[in-house]
Order: C-alpha cells, then sequence, then structure tokens
DNA sequence: TCTATTTATCGAAATATTTCGATTTGTAAA
DNA sequence: TTTACAAATCGAAATATTTCGATAAATAGA
C-alpha cells in the first residue's frame, strides 16, 4: 500500500465516491447494491467508482460470497492525515 | 474559506498541482514564472493550475506588483488533516 | 508616455472521465 | 443442474479537463 497523494485526492474527486467513502465509514454492513440507491447511479457506474476507490488504497475490498464487503483503509487515511499536516 | 474535500481533492488531483503546492510550502518565495520550468508547462497552463489551487483554498494569493505572492493557507490543510484523521 | 515583464483570458484541439444499457462472470440457493 | 442475484466488464455517447499559441490586461521602471 503505497502513498499515492495523486491517486488518492483523485479518488476523492468526486462527490460520487466521497459519498460512497462516508457511508462505508459510517456503516461497515454495506454492499455495493446500497449505493445505486444513495447516489442514484446505475450499477455499473457505482463498481467503476468502487474500484477508483479500492484501487487508490482508501477502500479495502474482501469478496465475501456474492457480496464484496468494503471497509475504509484506516492506515491509508492515517497516512492522509499526516500529509497535510505536514502543511499545517 | 470553506472546506469543500470534494473541489480540494480536484486541486489535489494532477502531478503538476501537486509540485506547484509543495515548491510553494518550500519557499515562499517563487512567483508564477518559476512553475514553467519547474513543470515544463506553457504560462497559460501553470495560470490554470494556481487559480485551480487557489479556488479551492489551498493557496493564498497576494499580488505584489506584477508577481502573485502565493501562500500555503495552513487553515485549509489543518482543516484536511483532521478531515482524514475521522477516519483513521 | 513608452517599454518590458508578469499574469490572465480566449479559442480550439487532444485527451480523460463519467455514465448508461447490454452482457458476462462468479457464487449461493432451490 | 437450474435459477437468481451481486458485481465486473464492454462499447459508446456525453461531458469535462488539460494544453497550447495568440492575445489582453496590469504594473514597474526608463
Amino acid at each position: 500500500m503505497d502513498l499515492n497523494i495523486e491517486k488518492a485526492a483523485n479518488a476523492l474527486s468526486d462527490r460520487h465516491r466521497l459519498t460512497i467513502l462516508q457511508e462505508v465509514a459510517r456503516n461497515c454492513n454495506v454492499a455495493c447494491g446500497d449505493f445505486e440507491r444513495l447516489t442514484g447511479l446505475s450499477q455499473p457506474a457505482v463498481s467503476h467508482h468502487v474500484k477508483i476507490l479500492v484501487d487508490a488504497g482508501l477502500l479495502s475490498s474482501d469478496k465475501n460470497g456474492r457480496h464484496v464487503q468494503l471497509s475504509v483503509n484506516k492506515v491509508m487515511m492515517r497516512h492522509l492525515s499526516n500529509f497535510f499536516q505536514q502543511f499545517s
């Protein structure tokens, strides 16, 4: 898990992805399907956005049967917090 | 200065803008012209990227004669640091 | 005022992102 | 094995971003 600020920032630069991240943080028992209701997007679009968040290292993805179990990558969040702290 | 994560993240989602931010943090006596050498971009492209960083609240801009004096917005950086800390 | 310098804006081309419907893949349960 | 469901991939259209050269605006100094 390398800290790629550009990639992480890009992942967070979309309102739907921010919504998804915050929902995963709030409720660790969400599945991708829940994001369709939450964002109003189609299933393929949700899949696309979840992939970007996972690829950027912000979310971790564990396949659990037909569902995907998502969780916030806390190590990455701490790295990002530290990155911004260095400027403040 | 409102904390718009989506906008701030978007501003940081480009390698040239990250370079510019880090150069301003390193040396508070840079002018926009210096970024042309640093990034290899044209002057209009640099102007465009600086504007995005300023509009997102990451950099502050003070006009000083013909030059623009840029500085890192430390309050915004602290807000961003806190935003990520809440997840970690 | 005239000239040089720094930054901003305009217009357009190239590239990237977002989105959907259709389809495929993978898995659980009947 | 067949069916049903969750998620991923494909292909294409719409939209947004990045970039440049040309030009304009603003200002300092001769």
